[in-house]
RNA sequence: GGAGGGGUGCCGGAGUGGUUAAUCGGAGCAGACUGUAAAUCUGCCGCCUGAAAGGGCUACGCAGGUUCGAAUCCUGCCCCCUCCA
């Protein structure tokens, strides 16, 4: 396994470590060290975005170190001022805990439970008083913490930065004080949040955390980070099948940046696929169908992989009807229009949208394709939307009679 | 305390009395094409009704008002932001 190896992992899929000299040697002093990686549980699903530092942990992990995971119970609450995070709802105790709940079913897919240790922010948070609020608040200055581009650019625009917003990058340097963190993960727009981690760490006296950043992944529309909200995401608890669809969807463009980042396909490999796309002698296609199958078969099993890839082939290259269609029991009465049908099998969320979809030609009943209303729909009848959208249409009435 | 700016459809953002269900961009959906659910091009993109043509209803922070007619004018209320102090 690559990942053994300490080179590689200092190496593949890295945008900065900070200090690079520093992490070195303590990775060969054979030090157990505390890996830190904070998780907000307003927003419990992993996608491949975090699978990015979520990889690097579970290598660092190989190489027998420790992970400690904070669920960050209190700052979730102020909302992590990167972008421009509207404040956001106050979770209550059992939403966090279930989102917790969910988060590690997903964090655990790709970090080994084993070496992870949790713990949650308010355990100390929680004993926090005023007092120890001015003593952090007071080792900081507004210039420091306006350096920060999110900042900075926020207040030149005119936009609104609250108080507490400024304190997000203390609290979180704070946890790192709390768990005597030596190595902190994060994304490359984490940068400033780590960097004052470091310096409350030797402000108390403590040796301070490395920092190590990963690349933003891009997001399945090619442009923007990828990230829940704006919906350009591959979720890792997603069925194999969505995953190799949303793979294959990704524009060429970001090949390359997937293998890197997400797969531990040797870099010799990564540098004949780059050749390949550059001199077009390789189909993109055939690479994200690699790069498809390595990401399931980490996040499930060879099997999942390559039952979705038979998937895939079936529906969109084909253009065949996938084996598993979902059934909806529907009252095929006398007169029942093919609109109400296509609600009803949750084809189209409105009769409108459904009249405008067979008007577009979307709409296939048995591989015929229907351009009105009053199309015939048998109990067994195959209904297909799009290119990939399916329902089987069983009566209701039969069955309950 | 003072001065000013603003709340529009999923998001961003036009629009200051009249074909405005509301320019445009993004997202989304569909069609064509294709080497892919890439790219590109085209169309759609509030709800209900109709086989269709069409018809109806609801919408521009909230509540009233002016008017033949309002997202656009007036009044009150709520909310957000900036600057000065």
């Amino acid at each position: 396994m690559f990942s053994q190896d300490i080179g590689y992992v200092l190496r593949r899929g890295v945008a900065e470590i900070i200090v690079e000299d520093e992490l070195s040697e303590l990775l060969r002093s054979g030090k157990k060290l505390r890996l830190k990686e904070g998780f907000d549980p307003s927003f419990p699903d992993i996608h491949l975005g975090h699978m990015v530092s979520l990889r690097k942990l579970h290598q660092f992990q190989e190489l027998g170190h420790q992970i400690v995971l904070i669920v960050a119970d209190w700052t979730a609450q102020i909302g992590d001022p990167s972008g421009m995070s509207a404040t956001r709802p106050i979770l209550s105790m059992e939403q966090v805990k279930a989102n917790a709940e969910t988060y590690m079913k997903q964090f655990f897919k790709i970090v080994d439970r084993k070496r992870t240790e949790v713990r949650w922010q308010s355990e100390w948070f929680g004993k926090f008083t005023l007092n120890d609020i001015i003593q952090l608040t007071s080792k900081f200055t507004i210039a420091q913490l306006m350096a920060r581009e999110d900042f900075s650019t926020r207040y030149s625009a005119g936009r609104p930065i609250t108080m507490t917003e400024l304190l997000y990058p203390l609290l979180q340097a704070y946890d790192s004080v709390a768990i005597q963190a030596d190595v902190e993960f994060g994304g490359t727009d984490q940068k400033f949040n780590l960097l004052v981690g470091r310096e409350l760490q030797s402000m108390v006296g403590q040796r301070p955390q490395q920092i190590f950043l990963v690349p933003i992944l891009t997001g399945t529309d090619g442009s923007q980070k990828m990230s829940k909200s704006l919906g350009n995401y591959i979720g890792v608890a997603e069925p194999p099948e969505e995953i190799y669809g949303k793979v294959m969807s990704i524009p060429d463009s970001l090949i390359m940046d997937y293998f890197e980042s997400v797969t531990d396909v040797p870099d010799e490999e990564l540098e004949e696929f780059g050749q390949g796309l550059k001199s077009e002698t390789i189909n993109p296609m055939v690479l994200k169908k690699r790069l498809a199958r390595e990401i399931i078969t980490q996040l499930y099993d060879q099997q999942a992989a390559a039952e979705a890839e038979e998937h895939f082939v079936k529906v969109f290259q084909k253009r065949e009807v996938p084996e598993e269609i979902k059934e909806y029991h529907v009252h095929l009465s006398a007169g029942i229009g093919l609109r109400d049908v296509l609600v009803e099998t949750h084809l189209a969320r409105s009769r409108s949208e459904a009249n405008r979809l067979i008007a577009q030609g979307a709409v296939s009943i048995d591989s015929e394709k229907v351009t009105n209303n009053v199309a015939p729909v048998q109990s067994g009848s195959i209904i297909k939307v799009g290119k990939r959208r399916f329902a089987k249409v069983i009566n209701a009435d039969i069955i309950t009679s």
